[in-house]
DNA sequence: TTGAAAGCGGTACCAT
DNA sequence: ATGGTACCGCTTTCAA
């Protein structure tokens, strides 16, 4: 920039005048500043700019999601880059594949890199460890799940109603041995998810067999694995709920091995793509109005709203596409 | 900082030492400066650090791909971030929908972000508006889709021989009326796919059908009507190759509707989710390799690396998994 | 309308 | 082992 000032024959605070776009400088001068800049392949350096400005923004939020390629969190990723690019702001983004150090140490980089905002759906059991930033006044939404130890805005799915939903659905068809797959039980979700499918079974005056619910489900080999021992039983499950994505995915792959795709039924939890043709009934959660209401929440609190915080919970909506209406066979 | 310098009753050097883990610092006085900082709740400033550091990297990069809630660009994403993260370096994500402007802007914007390296899969037609930048030593590379007007590292896939292998595929099986659906003729990745479609006709002693080559699908659901419009004509496609993942999805999509799943063959370029239960037959780019070259290579440049460009050309591989092995029907 | 000087949060260099 | 001071690239404040 000095390089510039002295190429245009003009003092530094012109030139910065020039880059900002400022008024009070001569279209003259600003064309020979702009030439000179050209000339030189002068690029501004943001960095530097925010350093002295005053109530500057980086223009940078930090996005913390499970897996950038998992269909759910990239849709998210994409619904908040959508929000939040009119607002010329982008989006450093990180996979913590529910890994709480991953999440400490991300959140401390990105602190240090003074995003303008955090969207965080957590990985790590509690997340009191934040509560410095958040007095501090760092904007931080918490995305899909609740944060837990500490009091902050958040917009969720409400994971227990979803699983309700599911098991409901498939208790109304006359199944009986639903089996409940879920992920590690360390995820509250998961724990939420089992809850509401409890909730479904004691509502029918029944209970949720404990042989059938399996959790710690990593992946979808994991599923898989498993849907195949539970269909070898002597008594085996004549309904799958799928607790997530990943498992959902692994449930179709056991049972497309088994060619069980025709007979036993399936509700699995996340929309998943290509899940309309495989004819998968799934509790579906809006990934783009999450996305949309996490973005505006932390648009007002960048824009300085310090009310106090608010938490969102999304109905999800349960979606019949056939694999979830398979009857039980009959007795 | 200079609040913890006070705090601690050192020298703001000594803090600067302290934070950055540098010998030449007492236990004693480290341990009294990290109290001060604690107590506090100092955060140190990596972009002010950078800004007198030397050779300074800012550990970030900037990774430009189409959609980031695309399974292709997701995943070509999640392996960059692997690769990179072993280096602390985090990823900037931008999605381009294909249009110029945006990835224009969005150079700009990291740019003056001064970003360590670029990743792009380009939207625009000519990329020479960066040859300054490549002049100045930003390491930028090219993915999935070759440089134009400009020379630099790229790693592509071969986008023609695959289009070859998904035509001769059809072609070896006895299919003629093969319909070849692209996306915008802009995009020169269609144009190479359109081509290799043409040359494996013609290894044949054929030509591609005029009436059957249909350009510029935007969506899936564009695919879709191409796909009932096509099959509604007096002497219909009895085979049809995606160029695209969206395209399938439309074209299967389409299909499923007039149930015609089982009866016309349909081969996809890009492997998507769940294709393999779908049993959609399709062209796979190694998306992870893709991945971890590209970060391999940027990582090489960042490092100091000032050889000349390296072009690498991935070769796709045919997945045969049913719907491409439909025979045509008996004439 | 334009410029000079101070300072943002930190690091480099050289003393002490 | 520690501190002083210049300085990174740019903006702010205030004077010209």
């Amino acid at each position: 920039m000095r390089d510039v000032a002295a190429a245009a024959g003009v003092s530094l605070k012109t030139v910065s005048r020039v880059v900002n776009n400022e008024p009070g400088v001569t279209g003259a001068v600003r064309e020979r500043v702009q030439a000179a800049a050209e000339r030189l392949d002068y690029r501004h350096n943001l960095a530097a700019s925010n350093l002295r400005r005053s109530g500057s923004r980086t223009g940078v939020i930090g996005v913390l999601v499970q897996d950038v390629a998992n269909s759910y969190s990239a849709g998210l990723l994409r619904a908040l880059e959508d929000a939040m690019r009119v607002h010329d702001v982008m989006l450093v983004a990180g996979s913590l594949d529910e890994t709480t150090a991953r999440e400490r140490a991300m959140v401390t980089n990105l602190i240090s890199r003074r995003v303008d905002g955090l969207v965080i759906v957590p990985a790590s059991p509690r997340q009191d460890y934040l509560e410095p930033e958040i007095r501090a006044g760092l904007p931080i939404i918490f995305a899909d799940r609740a944060p837990r130890g500490i009091d902050t805005d958040s917009v969720i799915v409400d994971n227990a109603l979803g699983a309700y939903q599911a098991v409901d659905h498939l208790l109304a068809r006359g199944h009986r041995r639903i089996a409940v797959l879920t992920d590690s039980a360390s995820i509250a979700t998961a724990d939420e998810r089992v809850r509401g499918a409890r909730a479904a079974f004691a509502k029918h005056g029944l209970e949720l067999p404990g042989d059938l619910l399996v959790r710690g489900h990593a992946d979808q080999q994991g599923a898989a694995a498993t849907v195949h021992r539970l269909r070898e039983l002597p008594d085996p499950p004549t309904a799958i709920f799928a607790g997530r994505n990943a498992i959902s995915k692994g449930t179709l792959q056991a049972l497309a091995e088994r060619g069980e795709r025709e007979s036993v039924a399936v509700v699995g939890f996340d929309d998943f793509p290509m899940a309309d043709l495989l004819q998968v009934t799934v509790i579906r959660q809006d990934v783009a109005k999450l996305g949309a209401l996490v973005a505006a929440r932390l648009l007002e609190r960048i824009a300085g709203d310090t009310t106090p915080p608010i938490r969102i919970v999304l109905p999800p909506t349960l979606i019949p596409r056939g694999s979830g209406e398979i009857p039980p066979p009959a007795a």
